[in-house]
DNA sequence: ACGCGGCCCTGGATGC
DNA sequence: TGCATCCAGGGCCGCG
């Protein structure tokens, strides 16, 4: 699913299409995503103009002149601006100019609900996020490493809980991990900080590379104009096991750490 | 209390 | 061709 770039992808190619318009009307399929607004709570914003969209860790936020829409795209959520109805279509905006922005998702992981500007403010999905390595300046190696002290998990996990770093998914994880010649087994307690600061400007690289070329599509990330991204040409280690690494020509293990599918080169790498 | 595994879903790839 | 199995970019919840 989308990570951060694909998020800020996303974000950018819907606002120019829809800010300054206001939301005539709004419909919500039969089948819910794993967070769907109530009925009446989703009738309060007809006729609210569209302000601007944010991106809040994976989250993209709707704002509205009273309320805030939240949207998180799961694992395959997709915005895109009218055109023919499709299997897994799911919300429908019509908005004051005749367009209309709709909302699909086949497996049904998104989220969407809507949010009073003193909800948004309390929201535990939202209060619990750690910092933004693209939008907050916060976020650098002597943070990453004082948070990393008394984390017993594998580094890998630790940079994907959104709690310590946000937007760091499976593929940007293993990308980072070998950027900054760190093993995703590692314990990320036993990070060094000239490790954590390496980390951290690997984070930081492969985001903002990864935006600048319009994300990363493996089967679905579609940008909010349809078009795939070009990162997945660019990847380095991620779904490239058995390929040779690119800085040393080692063979590229996989396997599953907590759960998740990583990738690494055993010689840049190493415990 | 923290870390992990299972689970929520559908569809595409692979194997028999 | 058909069916079964496994895997996928995320995050929540319950368990030990």
């Amino acid at each position: 699913m989308p990570e951060l770039p694909e998020v800020e992808t996303v974000r950018r190619g819907l606002e120019p299409l829809i800010r300054g318009r206001a939301i005539k009307s709004i419909r919500l399929g039969p089948q819910k995503l794993r967070v769907f607004p109530s009925s009446q709570r989703v009738a309060k914003i007809k006729d609210q103009a569209i302000l601007a969209v944010h991106r809040k860790a994976k989250y993209l936020l709707f704002e509205l002149e009273e309320f805030f829409l939240l949207s998180h795209l799961g694992m395959t959520g997709s915005w895109r601006m009218g055109g023919e109805q499709r299997k897994h279509d799911h919300i429908w905006l019509s908005l004051d100019n005749g367009q209309i922005l709709i909302y699909n998702d086949a497996r049904r992981f998104g989220m969407f609900d809507v949010l009073s500007k003193n909800q948004l403010r309390n929201d535990k999905r939202l209060s619990h996020l750690g910092a933004d390595p693209v939008l907050d300046s916060q976020f650098n190696g002597d943070q990453l490493f004082s948070l990393s002290r008394n984390k017993n998990t594998r580094v890998k996990s630790f940079i994907m809980n959104q709690e310590w770093v946000v937007g760091v998914g499976n593929i940007y994880a293993s990308e980072a991990l070998f950027l900054a010649g760190i093993h995703p087994m590692q314990i990320a307690s036993a990070l060094t900080r000239k490790q954590a600061q390496l980390l951290a400007r690997a984070i930081k690289q492969v985001l903002h590379e990864a935006i600048f070329f319009g994300g990363t599509t493996i089967s679905d990330f579609k940008q909010a104009g349809g078009s795939e991204g070009y990162f997945q040409n660019l990847l380095l280690v991620y779904g490239r096991d058995k390929e040779v690494c690119v800085v040393c020509g080692s063979m590229i293990k996989s396997q599953a750490i907590v759960g998740r599918n990583s990738f690494w080169c055993p010689q840049c790498q190493q415990l």
